[in-house]
DNA sequence: ATGACAGTCTGCGACTGA
């Protein structure tokens, strides 16, 4: 089961690189982040004729996630499970592998945070803090899970193409950095790290000062699985290609592959 | 250097993002 997640930034204005993506790379899963519609506005017959189905809770202008998947969505929820939010950034679903097996899989839109020593900051943490709750609820289960999305942190210096020029920043902080590596003691796996282990590999890249062709960049779209979903890995990998088509989003997919 | 991005709607400027 292949499982990716990308933020499109506006799923109408990605929709050309969205549908090229899904006949390409034939995801069985994909999670997006910052659609910046609402659900009824999700162009949804396009990948429908590519034989995807389409999830996603959305609100006007801002965040919004989906989940897209050649099979349907089962057991639905949107927003973060025991934290009240006002903004959409969370959803999640389950499908099956091909020998049957539950796997559950979640799309999260991680609030940047900035700028620090502010209430974006705060609301930042607790977030993460509602989703190390989150996570510890679906570990009791026992089940293979994915948590893919846009986390909006770097979770080392070795992920950032300046550290120095981004140590003031949100996605770079020691309290945001704890709380992604709490996650990880939980028993969730980095997937992009069982894989490769070289600094400065990147998923985004701002669209200001020529980043995207230096290769200035920053890792914050992460997989993390559970225990259950870690042991059945067997391929993880950033798709670059995306990102250097015109009109692009800043960011590009990333995907894991299970053995289910 | 009055610059150098790209989405959204309160729309032709402000806001947000990372």
């Amino acid at each position: 089961m292949k499982i990716a997640s990308w933020n499109v930034n506006s799923v109408k204005v990605r929709m050309p690189h969205l549908l090229d993506w899904l006949k390409s790379a034939q995801p069985d899963v994909l999670c997006l982040q910052e659609i910046k519609c609402l659900a009824d506005d999700f162009p949804r017959l396009e990948v429908r004729t590519l034989g995807y189905h389409v999830e996603c809770i959305g609100q006007r202008a801002y965040n919004g996630v989906a989940l897209v998947s050649k099979e349907p969505a089962r057991d639905i929820v949107t927003g973060l499970p025991g934290f009240k939010d006002d903004q959409a950034r969370y959803i999640e679903a389950s499908f099956t592998g091909a020998a049957g097996e539950e796997v559950r899989v979640g799309s999260l839109y991680l609030p940047n945070g900035n700028p620090i020593g502010t209430g974006k900051f705060s609301y930042k943490l607790a977030w993460m803090d509602g989703l190390h709750g989150h996570a510890q609820d679906l570990l009791r289960r026992e089940i293979p899970f994915v948590m893919a999305g846009d986390y909006n942190i770097c979770p080392t210096d070795d992920d950032v193409f300046d550290p120095v020029a981004m140590s003031d920043d949100a996605l770079c902080q020691p309290e945001s950095r704890a709380r992604f590596r709490a996650l990880t003691y939980l028993g969730l796996t980095d997937a992009y790290r069982v894989y490769h282990r070289d600094a400065h590999k990147y998923t985004f890249w701002d669209y200001q000062a020529g980043r995207w062709n230096r290769d200035e960049g920053l890792r914050i779209d992460h997989l993390l699985l559970s225990p259950q979903a870690a042991d059945r890995i067997a391929a993880c990998d950033i798709d670059k290609s995306p990102r250097g088509k015109d009109r692009a989003s800043d960011h590009t997919p990333i995907w894991c592959e299970l053995a289910v």
